[in-house]
DNA sequence: TTGTACGCGTTATCAA
DNA sequence: TTGATAACGCGTACAA
């Protein structure tokens, strides 16, 4: 292992001379600087970021916390998604990230878990679909000891940022365009999140209000983001609806499998966007957005913090469409 | 920031010895552990793993090296099984895990991913379908100058494992019984992987095998394990085939695609089981393997690796069956 | 059984 | 403009 020592030995200079050259100083001879750098290139030297870490006051290591606990199988494609966008933007910065499953903290308390990340150097969360039942990280958002951006969790304080998209406006349009498309509709079933979700909540409104405008009967379920339930949710209430929304992808689908095995048909329109649902060969509205970008605008928001910013929401924009197979397998 | 000082004032004691408790030394009074251990418990204090790490003469940290660039998207869903299963036993063994996208190093020389990697002070790696093209990775496997296990790449030296299945005998049965399962084959399309990759021209010697025995003509195509290439090749070749096996099941679903749209029909097999394919609603063969349980025995091969082992090849079971959309979504 | 002192690789301060 | 030295938090011989 080449250290500091190594360079400026084989460079001549002290080793604080070499930190400087290192952390662009300007207050380096050329002279000395072209022999540092000559020496770090012979050998190969790449300063060892443990020991920065640790000599830094401030040292920014990025935890990102993605959840794929619950529900069904498929949110690993946006979680896949989440990670490459945060990691791409790492290098970019060149700051340091550390990728959690937010299973890991279920069974710490709110201290344990805080201690567990500060012994790790983490000063910096982007936390990806905190759901309520996670206690911990509510309390250490409210804590303010992290920088913290949420993904589609609208909170913000001083030290926390959100991004998300316009979950009303979107929930609204691709709800009203799928009860259009199709003649008479007096009975819509709401297959939404999880009961008391921020986000559940804005989608509820705005399937409120188009039931103000429709006039039609809404029965509202909780399927909580599972395609399992919304199945079974559909078995149950399918038949009597005319129309199903559902608030993901992954349950619009066990939705139309379900109908499908009911043998009936229903207009149905999902959440998401993913690219599984090319697969399925299920023709339906969605809401499609680009996770990939959604994390990336996450890490530029989580920047302006570490830059001195106050925490602040933005939105991400989002398309009504369809997903098709061709679309999904081209690239 | 709590540390070991605070620890050791709290306490009343030296902070070596409050060291030597934490770390399990036979050599303190029971009085002063418990002393200790209250001071700990009260202040909530968890080491500093970035001090530890630099203290420590071998600290073992990990890097996972996933593949996610190459093909088609839903390779996701086998990464993420890879991860979650390495993360687990990352837990268990109190070993520190840092994950990576083989993309990270795209643009690097072996040297320069070799200083990233020591920079971050790690020596252990976990390597997740390495693809020939990456000769980088093949060179550090090569110098040992880090412990490394491969998983589905059967390279082994003193420090470096692999895992992975008997492709040779699960693809000999999975084709095998595919074309058995109908009745006049004498032609067969076979879509392999990569061309030159060990996995694939082990199972190439399989399909060359059951060709010996039941004589059918044996077309070779390269798909690359891309559904969009395997789907071309189908276009072109499915129709004067009358069975085809794919490497894996993305290529298998992009086959069976193709056929649908050429409105023709072809026994199709896959390989690898993943729960996308119960999506798709196909009811194919396939070798279905546990991603997640692989990983975790690539985890203790490692282990093993650490403890004085030299490396060696271990293969986990198989199944040969059929992925249906039920057993996937009950989970 | 406990405490002292040094080293790990780096940055930061201050004197030269 | 450079270099010596003290931190950073911890583990660990070695001395007490």
């Amino acid at each position: 292992m080449v250290s500091i020592n190594d360079v400026a030995k084989k460079a001549g200079v002290a080793k604080s001379t070499v930190s400087k050259v290192l952390n662009n100083y300007s207050l380096v001879s050329d002279e000395t600087r072209s022999k540092v750098e000559k020496a770090v290139e012979e050998l190969g030297y790449v300063p060892n970021s443990v020991a920065v870490s640790l000599s830094k006051k401030v040292f920014n290591r990025v935890g990102l916390i993605v959840d794929i606990r619950h529900n069904s199988q498929f949110v690993d494609e946006i979680s896949m998604q989440y990670l490459t966008g945060a990691f791409e933007k790492a290098k970019e910065y060149h700051i340091e990230v550390v990728t959690f499953f937010s299973s890991q903290f279920d069974e710490m308390n709110y201290k344990q878990v805080t201690a567990y990340l500060k012994s790790q150097r983490i000063n910096c969360l982007i936390i990806y679909n905190l759901s309520i039942e996670n206690k911990n990280l509510y309390k250490i958002i409210e804590k303010q000891e992290f920088y913290c951006v949420l993904v589609d969790s609208p909170i913000t304080n001083d030290r926390t940022s959100s991004v998300s998209l316009d979950h009303y406006s979107a929930q609204y349009e691709v709800a009203k365009k799928t009860l259009q498309e199709n003649s008479y509709i007096d009975r819509v079933l709401y297959i939404a999140g999880g009961a008391g979700g921020y986000i559940t909540n804005r989608r509820l409104d705005a399937m409120k209000k188009l039931q103000e405008e429709f006039g039609f009967e809404l029965i509202v379920k909780h399927g909580d983001f599972n395609e399992y339930k919304a199945r079974e949710i559909t078995l149950k209430f399918g038949k009597k609806s005319n129309a199903i929304v559902c608030a993901s992808d992954l349950m619009a689908i066990g939705a139309v499998f379900a109908l499908t095995e009911m043998d009936i048909y229903r207009p149905v329109c999902g959440f998401d966007g993913i690219r599984l649902m090319g697969y399925t060969k299920i023709a339906m509205n969605t809401v499609k957005q680009n996770f990939n970008l959604k994390s990336k605008q996450a890490f530029d928001e989580l920047k302006k913090l570490l830059d001195g910013e106050k925490g602040q929401h933005t939105e991400i924009p989002y398309e009504v469409c369809t997903i098709n197979y061709m679309d999904v397998i081209q690239k």
